[in-house]
DNA sequence: CGCTAACGTTAGCGCGAACTGACACTCGAA
DNA sequence: TTCGAGTGTCAGTTCGCGCTAACGTTAGCG
């Protein structure tokens, strides 16, 4: 089950949700937001109180966590309390393993071919793929 | 040696590099840029070739890319090969790392918390910090 | 009901960033 | 040195995004 569109599907649907969680983390503030909430749970205002702008910026920022699934939002009374939500790093997990195995993986062959050219004398080494 | 404004320093230092890491990144194209330079050594109109966008928008995220550290250039004659450098991408594996523990972290802590109010009745929980 | 606290939402503004097109540069070959 | 291939760079435009200010909403109290 490779290459069908079913899959095609997949991998697009993947790559949509790592969009949003490289955006979502692409911001300095969001970041540090995940940061405090990840080590405790808390209330809106509390977030905004640790931070030197306006609420409501901060407001806007805890909607683009949550719609990337990195946050979870639980009501208490009038008051609505943030948590990390580890699953939503899964993606940018994955992307990241991937990326590093691949990144190390034509490292060494680059060095094997460079190592072949030094013994060969200069033949036909760049055929790999 | 902790807490001293040398450390603060490098603090400040390692989120401008993640920040950097994390807006390279943060771009689709980029990251499928990324991908195909860790597979293999490519040239930049390789690249270039691979997308429907001008060479000039390539050479410029190779720019960025480049800029971040997640990439690095060698010279063939007029062409310039691009790879993948996997060390680039350190900074964000420690952040994901961090951000995965404490998230769980605080995900277990409020399991206990919970049910420790079930047990006891309302009593008083929430002052773990 | 009126009132306040705690939030989210919308409109508008300003800045940064991604893209295109034109130009400049650097090799290697004739 | 003249030419073409392969790339980088510089304006200029468009567009997305983070911010503020004002308004709307919901929960709890008297």
């Amino acid at each position: 089950m490779n290459g069908v569109p079913a899959d095609q599907d997949e991998r697009a649907r993947d790559e949509q949700a790592l969009d949003e969680t490289m955006r979502a983390l692409a911001e300095p503030r969001r970041r540090a937001i995940l940061r405090l909430v990840a080590h405790e749970e808390l209330a809106a205002g509390e977030i905004a109180a640790a931070f030197e702008v306006s609420r409501t910026a901060v407001s806007q920022h805890l909607t683009v966590l949550k719609g990337a699934g990195l946050l979870v939002e639980r009501r208490e009374g009038t008051r609505r309390l943030y948590r990390a939500r580890p699953e939503g790093l899964a993606g940018l997990r994955d992307f990241l393993d991937e990326a590093w195995t691949a990144s190390l993986d034509v490292a060494r062959r680059l060095v094997e071919a460079d190592r072949a050219q030094l013994v060969g004398g200069g033949q036909e080494v760049r055929d790999a793929g």
